[in-house]
DNA sequence: TATTGTTATACTCTATAACTATA
DNA sequence: TATAGTTATAGAGTATAACAATA
């Protein structure tokens, strides 16, 4: 048999690199992917995709008219990918902007009711997966886990410029 | 039916749900994305797409020709997806398929010289990324993350069949 | 002039179904 | 009949640029 994976970090063909199943992207991937296929049903039954969801859940946080960069930031979307889902999300009712009276350029983002009843009707069950995840992985343990990730998502900020130089093609 | 109240469940609007910033998929989504922020610009110094440079990772680790299926097993990647990934890899000469002599319908993906050699130019570069996370986060805590996320990814084997019907295969 | 947000455009991935060619 | 893989198709997000309206 040939060797699938010799340890430490030299691949097969003595590519010095991490296995790939020691990838962090590969497992921050996994990891995601196998917690919202258990919430992606709740989602496909409402029309909801992902991001949708994301808007509907960030503004039901939030409880107030938010501006669309505001939102965008909070949802990690591009302006662009925001404004057709709101386009989407207002043509459906979930969602209505409003004007911002002092500043004619921005628009602000609410729930309108029937948004706020599709959050409250999707709010059960999405408690429920979660207290699912929740007993099978330990409460503590996801706790610290949400930790750390925050932690690493926070390490970002301003450490990537200058990281890669001298790759100029 | 009492309402559950643990570490602020309650929104602003009293609908029962975590935060937002406590939602899991969002922390890993957040997660992912600064981490792949590091990474992207090597990616994309080479035209590869993050899905195209899972594809040549997982062929390098393996050094084998891989079976198709097998590989969209690896990459996380829908057949329909892995099969134009592939042409598209394949046009620029990175990977070459491969008939396999006793099933005809099966074809195998190997990286060509060419493929072979991205990787090993990207390598390098990758290596440090990864090293500077390392230096940031911590070596024993990220590959104690790892693990964590690994199991995460792990107890969805199995365990959604019960809690959402309707999905099955 | 800089900003906020929307359109325009091109590309890619997701997801499901239908199809082919084997087995 | 089932399996492996590709095509077809529809839908959506990503990313960059260009644009309009406003500050």
């Amino acid at each position: 048999m040939a060797p699938r994976r010799r340890h430490g970090m030299i691949a097969g063909d003595g590519i010095a690199m991490r296995p790939f199943t020691e990838s962090l992207p590969m497992a921050l991937l996994q990891a995601r992917e196998a917690t919202m296929r258990r919430f992606r049903p709740l989602l496909t039954d409402h029309d909801l995709t992902e991001q949708q969801w994301r808007v509907l859940r960030a503004l039901a946080a939030v409880d107030e008219p938010t501006a669309v960069g505001e939102l965008a930031d909070h949802t990690f979307l591009l302006a662009p990918s925001l404004s057709r889902i709101l386009t989407n999300l207002e043509g459906r009712n979930l969602v209505e902007r409003r004007a911002v009276a002092h500043d004619q350029r921005r628009a602000t983002i609410a729930l309108t009711a029937t948004g706020r009843a599709v959050v409250r009707r999707i709010a059960p069950s999405s408690e429920t997966v979660y207290n699912q995840i929740e007993a099978e992985y330990g409460a503590v343990r996801l706790r610290k886990l949400l930790a750390d990730l925050h932690e690493l998502a926070a390490l970002d900020i301003g450490a990537q410029v200058g990281a890669i130089e001298g790759e100029a093609s």
